[in-house]
DNA sequence: GGTGTATAATCGAACGATCGTTCTATTGGT
DNA sequence: ACCAATAGAACGATCGTTCGATTATACACC
């Protein structure tokens, strides 16, 4: 286990506990246990509770998400480079796969009613971004909308597909297989 | 509400709840709540308790997706029947992408080390079920593999990307587009 | 450089509330 | 009068949270 030495390192050991057990199954006894701090100390770094470390979980995978899959696509690249770095950020993001669980955690539950309209402005945020640079290609907007949606629905099928079959090696199969249907079907 | 009075209704009723809490955030409080009985009463039908009333859930989420989304495949119809069956079933079952939590109930917290292999079994039958009639229509193996892949794919990230958005009319559409991008890939 | 002290960070114990479960008693139909 | 089906009260366990007190760290002062 990795050594819990600085609020960043906390974050993403707090991220990891909620990923595997989720919001309403991660208890303050799994939390002091899995990051090595006692319940108080926890409470030292987050008031709130439960529901701050929540808060900062979120927080942070929001900014990883932008940074890592929204941010290339805003970029000065060509249309090839925006989304082959997108793939990229979005297999960083998702640590190849394997932690498909992000946005289940808060959706699912207790966390749901908090998070929902934050998770529906970014996934339309994310398809907006997709569709504007599909048109930007010469592509007329109804098929720029469903071309994007396409994009999207393929990365999250292929996260769900991955962690039911526990076949983590067609999530990269997928991506590419992405890549490749855009590439056809937009550059041609 | 619905009332309540069979153990049919019941089953339906238990699993409209899981859905809509997860598992480890629906309390026996929750469940006498929306059910309209009484602790003891929920007792008297699953001795066993709330695990028992989430392997009945899921047992008839199992029974159902093999009705609606299996057995059409194994039908004696021609091919692009079976694939507008299945793609109905999958509708039905999903309820027009509004009950697209079925497999995050079970695939988060508590329940996923007992339910994580049935779910890796079923995705699996689910794939080597399209596989097969592909290639009963002249599709090369690989190939075969990689299109059955791409079906799950998109109906999976269609029910996500309909949770996500609010959007559930893209989840028809979505199935529609999967029907038009089978028969041009494969009967063609 | 050693020392005192403020404060950052830790901890286990204990709180009231709620958890899943069980007990005992009562209802409603046949 | 028998039994399926109901219900509320109460159980021990665990929940998220708070409290009081201890340890570690950093910095000013002699």
């Amino acid at each position: 286990m990795v050594k819990i030495v600085s609020y960043k390192d906390l974050v993403d050991k707090l991220t990891d506990i909620f990923c595997e057990y989720g919001y309403d199954g991660t208890s303050l006894t799994i939390l002091s246990q899995n990051t090595g701090l006692g319940r108080a100390s926890l409470y030292y770094h987050f008031p709130g509770g439960k529901e701050e470390m929540a808060n900062a979980v979120y927080e942070k995978i929001s900014r990883d998400f932008t940074k890592l899959v929204l941010s290339p696509l805003a970029s000065d690249h060509n249309f090839p480079t925006k989304i082959k770095n997108m793939l990229e950020g979005i297999n960083l993001f998702y640590n190849n796969g394997q932690r498909s669980c992000l946005l289940d955690v808060f959706a699912i539950g207790s966390t749901k009613d908090i998070f929902n309209s934050q998770i529906k402005n970014a996934a339309l945020y994310w398809k907006d971004s997709l569709v504007k640079i599909i048109e930007d290609e010469g592509i007329d907007t109804n098929r720029a909308i469903m071309l994007s949606e396409e994009i999207i629905i393929s990365i999250e099928g292929a996260l769900v597909f991955a962690r039911a079959t526990g076949d983590f090696e067609s999530f990269n199969r997928a991506l590419e297989n992405i890549l490749l249907t855009i590439t056809k079907n937009i550059l041609d």
